[in-house]
DNA sequence: CAAGGAGTATACCGATTGGTATACTAAAGA
DNA sequence: TCTTTAGTATACCAATCGGTATACTCCTTG
């Protein structure tokens, strides 16, 4: 019994994996029973569809971190480099954690529009974007009149933070370097003062 | 005569305008044809493969674009600030003249590693991010003791500006709108300065 | 006019796609 | 022990995938 509930698991990471690695409109679903070592009906039975496959991953994955974000800026208490620096730190934990969910989870986000692995991502960014928007506008006070500039805050600082992550990724530097607490410091105080220092 | 050569154009013209909507992969041959009037094996002619017809967009379209960046980048003179505006400017430029082909190109670089159109546009994106990281070496005077922080900046420079258009792009702004050199100056002066100012 | 090549369409290829009908096995509850 | 139910596999479906062999229609050149 306990191997048949095993099995569901196996398929999601199977998918995880083969949709971080080829894409997921690239990979079949065969394959990745294949991966799983199941047969295609078994995937069939635990997720109902290649969608409900990418659906469960978000709902299982990618809302717990949404909800980790969400708790950081709502915790911010008056030293808002202090909160960014958090913000910054948690999105590069949650690469760490489980890096291939995290990458496709950004690749998915930059994909097309009227791509329907694109419209089930797309809630789950706007949670993040929304969360931090809220942080920034209560953050007001101490960041001097920002005038409806908080959205192209937001815009920068998930920009520089994704792309950090992105390129990390792309020249393979392993987690525990490309998570080294001086760098992201950098990132934000960068962020923060400008690049003159 | 003429019409045929143009057939040629109309089914790159589709390729693009149905990769940009649904991606890569999601998209058949069959529907591209079909989009440009035209049969399966006018395809092949012109074009030898799917990948092909990805290759022949980024040779035809992306390359002028590179060339582009790289000249800005090597006309720097001394002013970084101005440089990197008029960098920013020909990005957004860039987009708007062929929006969905910009889109297209940005979310093909965030797309899975192993997926052959990823592979296929990684040296494009490559040849601007080495671009831009020979202006802010060359600018090291300018900008003050960057010890091995160019690249750092290059990903925030990017990351910034692509999440700009990204999220343009997402919220169906027209180009006028977000081309906008005052919205694209305040992002050049925030990567500069800072969010305080 | 004849020859040849560029460009296009009809019709096809084997392989794979996402998805399912059906029957099986194993375990649990009555 | 009998029944039920969750989970799994065999075997299949129509549709589509990327790609092509072949023949045709033009237009150009000799």
């Amino acid at each position: 019994m306990e191997d048949r509930t095993d099995n569901r698991a196996k398929i999601l990471e199977s998918a995880v994996h083969l949709f971080y690695q080829r894409g997921y409109d690239a990979v079949g679903v065969q394959e990745i029973a294949l991966a799983a070592g199941v047969t295609k009906p078994t995937l069939y039975y635990y997720f109902k569809s290649k969608l409900g496959l990418l659906e469960a991953f978000l709902k299982e994955w990618c809302e717990p971190a949404c909800i980790r974000l969400e708790e950081i800026a709502a915790a911010y208490q008056g030293v808002p480099s202090e909160t960014l620096y958090a913000l910054a730190c948690t999105l590069v934990d949650i690469a760490k954690e489980n890096r291939e969910a995290y990458f496709l989870l950004l690749s998915l986000n930059y994909s097309a529009r009227e791509n329907e692995a694109f419209k089930a991502v797309f809630p789950y960014m706007r949670r993040m974007f929304r969360a931090m928007t809220g942080f920034f506008t209560g953050a007001g006070d101490k960041l001097g009149n920002m005038n409806g500039r908080q959205e192209q805050f937001v815009i920068s600082f998930q920009g520089i933070i994704n792309h950090y992550i992105l390129v990390m990724d792309e020249r393979e530097i392993p987690p525990e370097e490309f998570a080294d607490p001086h760098a992201i410091w950098e990132l934000v105080r960068q962020f923060m003062y400008g690049i003159y220092s």
